[in-house]
DNA sequence: ATATGTAACTTTGATTCACAAAGTACTTTA
DNA sequence: TAAAGTACTTTGTGAATCAAAGTTACATAT
């Protein structure tokens, strides 16, 4: 591929998936409440991004229980490590294969 | 900045933006042909994407010719410059202190 | 002189995306 | 019982994306 913005996932090309993954490269499982802290977003606009990464198969959600309140994490598949890691290699490769 | 997409700018969310920024980043001086076909574009998408990135500062536009064909060519601006540095220090930073 | 070609756009129109706000269902705490 | 929290879904609006076609201006080939 000459194209050096051909091996960039689409998913990636927005922020807040950007930002939903580079949090759950690092933390094995994120609460809803905290990916909306952390990336201060409403919840619908949360939901919408994680739904999309879900669909993807990028990552997966466990319905749980904080002491008795409701309680969703999110963690990240094996899928989905590996289309991010494609990606920021892409990244790299595109600012740094261009002289 | 406790958010960690915070700091990247809008303007590179779109990846073709952010491919035009590579590539002017180590090329001094390209053509609008060339980038069309480095990016594998259509005139129209190419054009109204260096408009984009003009109106922001980020690009100056030379008119010029080639023997005695018009050539257009775009580089960078010291605007672009920090502009381009900054998101892909943001980027690193999102990738990397999320620990 | 006419037609064809190339460069660099602009315009148009359709589709998709992003986002806030409001609504929903369920539970819990005061 | 009322208020608040969790995790959504729905709705509506505006913005962004893109291909395709049209445009302007010059060049070259016939």
């Amino acid at each position: 591929m000459i194209n050096p913005i051909g091996n960039l996932n689409k998913i990636f090309d927005s922020r807040i998936r950007l930002g939903v993954m580079s949090i759950l490269m690092v933390n094995e499982e994120v609460s809803f409440n905290d990916l909306k802290q952390m990336l201060e977003l409403t919840d619908g606009n949360l939901a919408s991004h994680l739904s999309t990464l879900e669909e993807n198969g990028f990552l997966k959600v466990h319905k749980g229980f904080v002491g008795r309140k409701t309680n969703t994490t999110y963690s990240i598949t094996k899928a989905g490590e590996k289309a991010f890691k494609g990606h920021l290699a892409a990244l790299e490769n595109m600012i740094r294969s261009m002289d």
